[in-house]
DNA sequence: AGAATAGAGGACAATCCGGTCACCAACCCG
DNA sequence: CGGGTTGGTGACCGGATTGTCCTCTATTCT
C-alpha cells in the first residue's frame, strides 16, 4: 500500500505536545521551588525547543499558575505549592480540554440530550477530567529523579 | 491580548475529526445495515464532507472493517455485526491511539520505568482504552434516532 | 456495447500545530 | 549610565490534518 494515500500514518497523541511540554515545565519547576529557574534550564532537562517553551511557558504565566522575572536571578517559579496545583489546570491553561456539551451535529432531537455516541466520548472526557483534576503536580514528584 | 500570540485558540479534541467522522459512519452503516449504503447517503445524513469521509472510510475498507461495492446498489456495509466491533478498533483504524511504552525522554534512569508524569498520563490513556475496547458499536445504536 | 451508478485515488489548497529566529523590554550590577 | 542577563513578542517556516476536485475504474442495467 501506498504511504501518502494513507491517512494519519504516524498516528496521533491523545494530548498534544504542548500539554506535554507544560506538564515538563511544571514538574520540573516544582522539583526546583527554591529559585526561579531560567528559560535555558527548564528547556535543557526537560528536552523542550527553547523558542517554543518559552510561548507555551507565557500561556501558564497569563493563566496565573506562574511568575516571571526578568533580569539577573530571574526566570519562572510556581505561583503555588505543587501539592495545589493540578494537572487539570495546566492542561487547561495551554491546550484545554473541550467536553461536548451540545449536538456537534446540531439536530433539533438532540437538543437536550445528546446522541448515545456523543454521550459515550464525553462520559469518557468525563473520565479524563475527574482524573486530571485529581492529580496534582505534587502527585508527579513521588520519584526523585526528573521528571 | 493579541489572538495571534495566543497558542492553540481554539483549543483542541481529545480526538481527531477523522475518528468522529469514522464513527459516525460506522454507527450509520449500522442503522442501515440492511443493503449498501452509497457515499453520498452516508456523507449526507453524518454531515461530513463527502471527499474527506471516502478517503475515512478507505481506511475502514483496507483495516477489514468494512467491505465497499461499486456500481448500482453498490455502497459500503460493515463486515461485522456491530455487537462485534469495537469503538476502538473503528479508532485504531484511523487515528490509533499510541500509547507511552518508554520515556520520550530516553533517560536511561526510565528505561525499564516509566517516570511519574508518563506513567500518569498512561494510565489515563490505558482507562480510555479499556473504555473503547468495551463499547461496541452496537453500544452507540440503544437511541433509535441518528446518530 | 453503451449509459448510468458508485467507489478509488491523485493533485492540490487551506488551516493548524510545532518550531525557529530576531529583536524588544525589563531588571540587576558595577 | 551602560552592559549583561533574562523574559516577551512578532514574523515566518515546515509538516500534518482537513477539505476540494477531477479523473479513472468497476459494476449493473437495458
Amino acid at each position: 500500500m501506498d504511504v501518502k494515500t494513507q491517512l494519519s500514518y504516524y498516528g496521533v497523541q491523545m494530548f498534544s505536545k504542548t500539554s506535554e511540554y507544560a506538564l515538563r515545565a511544571v514538574v520540573f519547576l516544582a522539583e526546583n521551588a527554591a529559585s526561579p529557574s531560567p528559560l535555558q534550564d527548564i528547556a535543557a532537562t526537560t528536552q523542550v525547543p527553547p523558542g517554543y517553551l518559552s510561548k507555551v511557558l507565557q500561556q501558564l504565566v497569563r493563566s496565573g499558575l506562574l511568575n516571571s522575572q526578568r533580569g539577573l536571578g530571574g526566570g519562572f517559579r510556581l505561583t503555588r505549592p505543587a501539592s495545589d496545583l493540578s494537572v487539570y489546570e495546566v492542561i487547561q491553561a495551554v491546550d484545554p480540554i473541550h467536553r461536548i456539551r451540545e449536538c456537534p451535529l446540531k439536530l433539533a432531537e438532540h437538543k437536550d440530550e445528546l446522541c448515545a455516541l456523543h454521550r459515550r466520548l464525553d462520559d469518557v472526557m468525563e473520565m479524563v477530567e475527574h482524573s486530571f483534576r485529581l492529580t496534582s503536580v505534587a502527585d508527579l514528584l513521588k520519584k526523585p529523579t526528573f521528571p
